[in-house]
DNA sequence: AAAAGCCCCTGGATGC
DNA sequence: TGCATCCAGGGGCTTT
C-alpha cells in the first residue's frame, strides 16, 4: 500500500500532535510481521520526542529508545482523543495523554517494533541497507543515480522498486515516474544514459512530491491520520490504466507482470 | 554482489 | 447464493 508519499502524508499528520506526549498505555493485537520486541506495559512512562522518516519506517522517538513503525500493504495510522475499542484489524495501540495512536492493518505485513536506537542490530538489519532518501537534495543526485543504475542489469522498474538505491519507490510511483521520463520498464537499468537517468532523477523526485502535495494515493486501504483519503491516483497516467488510452498519444496502456508485480507502461511513449 | 523466487496474510472482485 | 481463483501501495529471507 502506503509508499513514500503516503508513509510521509502520515507523518506530517501526528509529529507535531504527538511530540512531547506522554505514554499511558500500550497494547497489541493479532501478530504483525514482528513482534514488538518489548512488553507493552515497559512502554509506559516514556516521552514521545517526534517523529522521522527513513524510506517507508516511521521512527518514533521515544526518550529511551525508538519505535519503527511500517504499514506493510494494508496498514495506516489514525491519531485521536477518542479512539474507542480496537477492531479486529487494530494491531498496535499507542496511548498517550495526547491521544492514541493505532495502526490498523488487515493483511499484517506491517509492524511496530521497539529497539535501542539506530545502532540495534535489528535496527541495522532494517534500515542500513537502504538507499538514499528521494527528496533530500543533498543525498539524491543525479549523477550518483546514474552510477549506480550503471552498476544494475535488471530491469529498471525491478531497480526503484528494490529501493537499495533509491528509497520509497513503490509499485504505483516506479511505473509513474517511468512513464514521466518516457522509459520502459524493463530496460535494464545499465542501459540508461547519463541525460535519461537525469530526466528519470527529476521525476522520481516530481513524481513523488506532487503525491505528497495530493496526500498520496488511496487504491483500498490506505487513509490519513485522520481517516481521510489521498488523491494522487486521480492523477495516475499509467498505474492501473491497463487498456485505457494514454493521455498523450492515446495508445492503449499496456500491463505487464515484473518479479510478480504489475507494471504499467505507455509502449509508445516509454522507449 | 546481484538477481530471482518465495513467502507472510486478508479481503474484494470476478468467474463459473 | 456458493465456492474457487486471482489480485492487491512491501520487503525480508533463501537460493542461485
Amino acid at each position: 500500500m502506503p509508499e513514500l508519499p503516503e508513509v510521509e502524508i502520515t507523518r506530517l499528520g501526528f509529529a507535531d500532535r504527538i511530540a512531547g506526549a506522554r505514554i499511558q498505555a500500550a497494547r497489541v493485537g493479532k501478530p504483525l510481521r514482528w513482534p514488538l520486541g518489548i512488553e507493552p506495559a515497559a512502554l509506559v512512562g516514556q516521552q514521545v520526542l517526534g517523529v522521522r522518516r527513513r524510506g517507508k519506517y516511521l521512527l518514533v522517538d521515544l526518550q529511551e529508545g525508538l519505535l519503527l513503525m511500517h504499514l506493510g500493504m494494508s496498514g495506516s495510522l489514525r491519531f485521536a482523543q477518542d479512539m474507542g475499542a480496537p477492531g479486529g484489524h487494530d494491531h498496535f495501540d499507542l496511548v498517550t495523554d495526547r491521544g492514541t495512536l493505532r495502526l490498523n492493518d488487515p493483511r499484517r505485513f506491517g509492524a511496530a517494533v521497539f529497539v535501542d536506537g539506530e545502532r540495534d542490530p535489528r535496527a541495522v538489519k532494517l534500515l542500513g541497507s537502504l538507499g538514499v532518501e528521494p527528496l533530500d537534495e543533498a543525498a539524491f543526485r543525479a549523477d550518483v543515480f546514474h552510477a549506480a543504475l550503471q552498476r544494475r542489469q535488471s530491469p529498471i522498474k525491478q531497480v526503484l522498486l528494490a529501493g537499495d538505491v533509491v528509497v520509497g519507490v513503490g509499485n504505483i510511483y516506479a511505473s509513474e515516474a517511468l512513464f514521466a521520463a518516457g522509459i520502459r520498464p524493463t530496460l535494464a537499468a545499465a542501459r540508461i544514459s547519463r541525460p535519461r537517468a537525469t530526466k528519470l532523477h527529476a521525476a522520481v523526485r516530481a513524481t513523488l512530491a506532487r503525491a505528497v502535495e495530493r496526500g498520496g494515493s488511496t487504491l483500498r486501504n490506505f487513509s490519513n491520520i485522520d481517516g481521510q483519503n489521498g488523491h494522487f491516483q486521480l492523477e495516475a497516467k499509467v498505474y492501473a490504466r491497463a487498456g485505457l488510452a494514454c493521455t498523450v498519444c492515446a495508445t492503449p496502456i499496456r500491463k505487464i507482470l515484473q518479479g510478480q508485480r504489475s507494471t504499467f507502461y505507455c509502449p509508445n511513449c516509454q522507449k
